[in-house]
This record gives structure tokens, C-alpha cells and sequence, in this order.
DNA sequence: CCTCCTTTGAAGATG
DNA sequence: CATCTTCAAAGGAGG
């Protein structure tokens, strides 16, 4: 009943004429401070990425229009760390949404703190968090060489305006459909992204701004060299067309293939 | 276990 | 200086 409704919803959608790239959607260009325009500002859209692009783009979120709700973005998994008070971060800018970044919490990488909570965005090279580089007790000389580089451990990149709006809105898009893969979410919350006034992209652009500042003091010396070329390097001609290798995209399907069934997905969700 | 997928934006690398 | 590449998050999927 409910799923024909959407389904034939759906189908709609796929006949309506494509918005032929921005339509009357809002500008693309939200950037206040922005340097330069990415340059790929027109990501190439998945067929169903395309289908899904609604001529009635999502309303913006309604806690987002009020403005003096300011609620701190939601990370589920990290809630147990935001439960500091401020004043343990005295000495930053308390203005700042340290809250929302992993980096920004005190940890390891904040010199002289006393907690020894260690945040996410500080992880040994391992990449697990949880790991505890002491557990053993034996150190072999390759186990110090290693320990050594425990001790150096990742600091990661600080959110950027998008990475903080997924953070915040992950949770809800989840919620509001049956998906769970991260690549499907994520087309959902780019789609979102775009639909968003200047004025709610605006916050979490001054948000990204707050958190790189204070990431600069968390680590004056820390610089995103450090992680370059730590992750798998991706094949040379991804981003471009890339498609011709007849992978699957985050649907499961193929994008040259374009035949690919529907995903189930509520019209709310886009 | 590791990498890909997918998004945007920032920044490093490259020509 | 313009362009290209990598990495931030995230979790299912596939090798």
C-alpha cells in the first residue's frame, strides 16, 4: 500500500524531464569564504542519482529554520565524549563547535590536558582506536619501532562544511529510509546538501572554518601532508569517468547498465 | 582484513 | 597558476 505509493511515486519521478543540472534548485555556489570553486563542482550523477533529483527538492529540515535551536550536531557514537564541560576547554575558543569534531576533543593531542580520553580523530596508524599500544608487556625491537609509531598518531583532516552536515544528518536520513549503506546515504545527503538555503549551508561553513582554526592550535604543526598518500591510493582515473570499469555503484547496480531496480526509498528522504 | 563506493570541500601534488 | 588527487565520515559489499 504504502510501498505502491511510493513506488508509483517513483515511476513519476522517472518521467518527470530531468532539473538539467541546477534547475531551480538553489545556487550551487553557497561559499562565503570560499577561495576557489572545486573543480569538479558538476559530480557526474549515478543514473539513480539522477531519477531521484526531484523538481520538489527537500524542504530544509524544519529544526534548521529555527535558528535559536542551535542544537549541537549529533553524533551518536561519540555522545559519550561531548559530555565535557566547557571550561575543559578554557584556554580554545569556547565559540567554536568543538563539540562536533572528534580533533577538537581533548585527548592525546591536546598538550598539557590532563584527560586521557583518547578522540577519534587521533588514531594509531593501525586505524583501530580502540587498540591499547601498551597491553603488552614485552617489547621486542621491532615492537618499540611500532611503538614508536603508536606513540605518533594520526591526526586526522578537519570536517569540512559538507562532513559536518553528513555528521549531523546521517542518523535521520537512516531513519527515514530502509538504507543503511553509506554510499546511498551519502548521494542522499549531497542531494540534500544542494537544497539547502545559503543560509543553512552558511552555518556549517562557519562551523568548518571554527574547527580548522582550532584544529591549527590544536596542532600548530600538523599539516594535511601527513596523511597524504597514507590511504589506498585510488586508480588514477576515478573521478573523472571512471565508470568504464562496469563497477558497481552504492546501490548494488551498474551505472552503464542503467537498469538497475529501484532502491526503496521514501520521497521524504530526498 | 582491506578497499571500494559515494558525497563536498580543503589542501597537497603536479604540470 | 590551473588541474588533478587525496582525505576527511560511514558502513555494506566484494575480493
Amino acid at each position: 500500500m504504502y510501498k505502491d505509493t511510493v513506488y508509483s511515486a517513483f515511476n513519476l519521478l522517472m518521467h518527470y524531464p530531468p532539473p538539467s543540472g541546477a534547475g531551480q534548485h538553489p545556487q550551487p555556489q553557497p561559499p562565503l569564504n570560499k577561495a576557489s570553486q572545486p573543480t569538479h563542482g558538476v559530480p557526474q550523477l549515478s543514473p539513480l542519482y539522477e531519477h531521484f533529483s526531484s523538481p520538489h527538492p527537500t524542504p530544509a529540515p524544519a529544526d534548521m529554520n529555527q535558528k535559536q535551536v542551535h542544537r549541537p550536531l549529533q553524533t551518536p557514537d561519540l555522545s559519550g565524549f561531548y559530555s565535557l564541560t566547557s571550561g575543559s576547554m578554557g584556554q580554545l575558543p569556547h565559540t567554536v563547535s568543538w563539540f562536533t569534531h572528534p580533533s577538537l576533543m581533548l585527548g592525546s593531542g591536546v598538550p598539557g590536558h590532563p584527560a586521557a580520553i583518547p578522540h577519534p580523530a587521533i588514531v594509531p596508524p593501525s586505524g583501530k582506536q580502540e587498540l591499547q599500544p601498551y597491553d603488552r608487556s614485552l617489547k621486542t625491537q621491532a615492537e618499540s619501532k611500532a611503538e614508536k609509531e603508536a606513540k605518533k598518531p594520526t591526526i586526522k583532516k578537519p570536517l569540512n562544511a559538507f562532513m559536518l552536515y553528513m555528521k549531523e544528518m546521517r542518523a535521520k536520513v537512516i531513519a527515514e529510509c530502509t538504507l543503511k549503506e553509506s554510499a546511498a546515504i551519502n548521494q542522499i545527503l549531497g542531494r540534500r546538501w544542494h537544497a539547502l538555503s545559503r543560509e543553512e549551508q552558511a552555518k556549517y561553513y562557519e562551523l568548518a572554518r571554527k574547527e580548522r582554526q582550532l584544529h591549527m592550535q590544536l596542532y600548530p604543526g600538523w599539516s594535511a601532508r601527513d596523511n597524504y598518500g597514507k590511504k589506498k591510493r585510488r586508480s588514477r582515473e576515478k573521478h573523472q569517468e571512471s565508470n568504464a570499469g562496469g563497477k558497481r555503484n552504492a546501490f548494488g547496480t551498474y551505472p552503464e547498465k542503467a537498469a538497475a531496480p529501484a532502491p526503496f526509498l521514501p520521497m521524504t528522504v530526498l
